[in-house]
DNA sequence: CCGAAACCTGAGTATTGAGTCATGTTTCAT
DNA sequence: ATGAAACATGACTCAATACTCAGGTTTCGG
């Protein structure tokens, strides 16, 4: 059980019942790990849960592990859209820089328990987490890159920086918007953005 | 189970034996659950490891979620000790910051299980988990301001500034010193320390 | 409308491992 | 030296739950 992602993904279901049972089971599993947690999470609190049997759960995931790993992959699909959208019309990079920041903290605040999910995959299958930070790592670094040739920021180590930046959203995000639902994250995303466009370095002298 | 750290602790060992046996386990404890993690350790291999008897486990902690809580604890001293020591005569706050950062990075690569140990705690207690970084936060902040009254570093949000930052050693921690054992963190911690000092924004014009 | 494929079921099995306890050994203050 | 408190043991109990399977129901192309 250790870390293994293994075995060809079981068939995708062939008619609109199935496919319906599937996001069902999904949505349920999402609900339930996010609150209680993978290991309190059981699977026939689940499928109770999604109103199926016990056993309909082994015709769409080979176990509870591979239900997570889906979870993962959804959020990674359901945020990198969010934040698309949410910089898709910026006019320069510290302005998108600015906007999904905002944006991920909101999505977060809107969200918890699918950060919970991803969170809890550290564990389960290290593999996914890993490759769900790498590939947005990926794309921050590419966009980080493409603005230094522009001239829009300052020359620096891209591969560093995106995961400094991904930190602070992280760090920050959970702190702000899972930890704390009233604070407005308007302010708190200016604050952390002030910081990333100048630094602590006192201006001037 | 849910979340609950509750009831009054185990009473401390009475002997230098005791004490001695306890470490044992903790020891064990931390290795096994640093290697495989929460869920997977068991408490018959803790304590084969530590080379006790099974009931012997149940003399010190009341449970696997009591071991994890008092790992967290060790872990944040340590870790403070550390940081204390790096730190404690940087000639200014910048300076503190970047050999602050430099330590932790190292700290990391050499007590990678202990790391691992802190973040399943997020599950399994989640009020020692929380307190772990709000303690941390809360003297980084302390500092930032100190250091901002002496107009060292521009005025800004501490309260912000303190997990943004946290949230910059933990991600890149994790990416170059846990993740990445090869890499040089001297180079890493210039490149991040870069940018919390002069952020993203082009110089100049 | 037919029948084959797809889908669904939930009681039952099998495993796992946390926590207990009755009994035995070591420590150490007096 | 001694006995009471502290410490140690590991076989056993017991609850929890992931996963199976033999037999039923629904879907849908032709």
């Amino acid at each position: 059980m250790s870390d293994a992602n293994s075995s060809p993904p079981l068939p995708a279901p062939k008619t609109r019942r199935g496919e319906r049972t599937r996001q069902k089971i999904l949505n349920a599993a999402q609900r339930e790990i996010g609150s209680k947690g993978f290991a309190e999470a059981s699977i026939s609190t689940i499928t109770a849960e999604a109103a199926v049997g016990q056993g309909t759960f082994y015709l769409y995931f080979r176990s509870k592990e591979d239900v997570l790993r889906e979870l993962v992959l959804r959020m990674g699909r359901r945020l990198r859209r969010h934040l698309t959208l949410a910089i898709a019309d910026a006019p320069n990079r510290l302005e998108a820089e600015r906007r999904g920041l905002r944006a991920f903290l909101e999505f977060v605040r809107a969200n918890t328990d699918l950060y919970r999910v991803v969170a809890e995959a550290q564990f389960v299958d290290p593999t996914v987490f890993k490759r769900y930070y790498q590939d947005f790592a990926a794309s921050y670094r590419a966009g980080l890159l493409a603005a230094e040739a522009r001239g829009e920021i300052a020359p620096g180590d891209a591969e560093v920086r995106a995961w400094a930046l991904m930190g602070i959203s992280d760090m920050v995000g959970r702190r702000f918007a899972l930890w704390d639902s009233e604070v407005s994250l308007r302010k708190i995303a200016e604050a952390a953005h002030a910081l990333i466009l100048e630094g602590l370095a006192p201006r001037g002298r």
